[in-house]
DNA sequence: CAGTATTATGTATACGTGTACAAAAGGCTT
DNA sequence: AAGCCTTTTGTACACGTATACATAATACTG
């Protein structure tokens, strides 16, 4: 059942119809009322691949993640979908396994599918498949990656505060040793984080030792594997900070094994505040990203350059605080030198 | 650029550009040529909605979960979207967040975006909603809901092997009294593991107890209330089957917090395994539900549907094994009669 | 009550694709 | 070379919607 046909059946035409359902002032109200009947007695639903035909304009905004088996990733989904399907769009989603060749598949996925904008909180090495986007007039939001342009805006995690507070926090507690597991090396968002650690140490007079700086893949592994060469130096560090919550709780699992207990021996301190960091032993101290605000922020910056379709883009700031819980505690007597 | 522009490029008509672009075999290999180049060149990608529009087939099959949060649905969704993006065809997924008003908002956003077909993991209690997408014609295959009919497939999780595995091997260890902790009452698929659970226990020659059989919600929060109220009783169960891992978490978590020692006192079984059920400590013994296959299953149920469209739809069904790790552990000698 | 402004409705079309049908080009037979 | 068949290409249209434009209906003005 089209317009055509509920045009038939109220005795209009299809124009009619047409500004019924949009809502349209134009038309006589007992005229409306008629074609809602009608439309609601055979539950008439438009057929969006006509109006997106028409307008190139899907009504689909797309978001690019790179790996949804961290948690931290449905969590955002959850928050961008309600926020999306509330606005009466929709989310196309799509990973990236952190296979870079995907991400070329994805992009053109999106572009088949007309959507409206994409928000990218995937950060690959490559940007040519970015530009396919641009190139097209397709608004990208992008995390983390530190670059605006026409149609392009990217939003920052602000990890000066957090970090600070984190660093305040060990500091409070006497640690001097203090260690940093970040994400998968090369990825700009990993780079970031690690650099905002650097000088944030500073910050609270520490220098940064080079020893105590380890990459990881954003994955429990990756913090087992990490935190295992940590803790094998001859002076291993009192206190780890985090690129994510499951590089936290790879290295908690890690400092298990060896026998090192967490708090009394070592702190330990997430990033992202997952849902599973305070059911894990002990819970985790976490730098916390606010998934809701931070979906806010994606969906804003995409309506923003959807309406500014030529404008500069914009670049937006999300600020992370801390969460205490029992994973971080004083640095052991014996080794404070 | 349309498929007319590349046709005005390549010195042809928009026909044969089409058919250059679909394979057709009816076009000379160097018209073929030509035409591919000028595809390359400008980076032509076809305009979805105009096919979908053309065929009323969007190539999109939607998927609708009721909570991505619980670690299972995202290993699940990452399955299913690599094997439908491989055939070359897009995934559309929504949550219902086990409100059962957004379910029909949902179904709404799948008609409209004229999906080939549904796989439904969500098993609310109202039906009506469905009754849309078999009026329209869509091909649905729902999840352990056990009827059939035209246009609808359902999987069933066959509980039996796999529930007997685990009561074989808590009997194994001496367990005679054996707790069972289930999803949300009044959901299908809780009373459909509720009931198999029962049925199991009789093959052991043990018998129900009614206090034994709680209710939970299919997340942490559940299992927790639900333990609390199992580890209370006069004479509590050595052994707890549950819903879900989340659940069997949250269960584990209120053992620890009243003193039970795991598996020392009490064994628990999951379901699912989830990746967080070899990370927590003690690591859960679970049934194992595999998500690839069981996300192939959902596909060629959808696909054959598709192709089907008046065809009676089938029941499938994707068996479980046990997983063993170290949340069982024999039955503790002083409560054992 | 004619004339005009305003409101309400209808008609025709474009969006990009795939295909039925038409037509042209080329090859083969006699 | 005419006639026929096969291969290759082109033309025209439908899918469902929203809107520009045309037209009809109504209200308002003097």
């Amino acid at each position: 059942m089209d317009m055509r046909g509920i045009a038939k059946l109220a005795g209009v035409s299809s124009a009619t119809v047409s500004r019924v359902i949009n809502g349209s002032t134009l038309v006589r109200p007992e005229t409306v009322e008629r074609v809602r009947k009608v439309i609601n007695e055979v539950k008439f639903f438009p057929n969006n691949s006509a109006t997106t035909l028409k307008y190139g304009r899907s009504g689909t905004y797309g978001l690019i993640i790179p790996d949804i088996t961290n948690p931290f990733f449905p969590e955002f989904i959850k928050c961008f979908e309600s926020i999306v399907v509330g606005n009466d769009q929709e989310m196309l989603m799509a990973t990236t396994d952190f296979q870079s060749g995907r991400m070329q598949q994805t992009i053109r996925r999106m572009l088949i599918r007309k959507v409206d904008g994409v928000a990218l909180l995937a950060s690959e090495i490559e940007t040519e498949p970015f530009e396919d986007l641009i190139h097209n007039r397709v608004p990208l939001v992008t995390m983390d990656r530190g670059h605006i342009g026409a149609g392009l805006s990217d939003v920052a995690i602000n990890n000066k505060i957090g970090m600070d507070q984190a660093l305040q926090h060990l500091k409070e507690l006497r640690h001097k040793k203090i260690g940093y597991i970040g994400g998968s090396a090369g990825l700009t968002i990993s780079d970031h984080r690690t650099e905002a650690f650097r000088r944030a140490l500073k910050r609270v007079d520490l220098v940064p030792r080079p020893e105590f700086i380890k990459v990881g893949n954003y994955r429990i592994t990756g913090g087992v594997a990490a935190m295992t060469e940590l803790l094998s130096l001859d002076d291993p560090p009192t206190a780890v900070l985090t690129a994510n919550d499951l590089t936290a709780i790879g290295g908690m699992r890690a400092a298990m094994k060896m026998g090192v207990s967490i708090p009394g021996s070592l702190s330990i301190i997430g990033f992202d505040d997952i849902e599973m960091s305070d059911i894990v032993h002990p819970p985790l101290t976490t730098l916390r990203l606010p998934r809701f605000e931070l979906a806010k922020v994606f969906f804003d910056a995409l309506e923003h350059l959807k309406c500014n379709p030529h404008a500069q883009g914009e670049q937006h700031s999300v600020k992370t605080s801390l969460v205490i819980r029992e994973s971080t505690g004083p640095a052991p007597k014996r080794t404070n030198r």
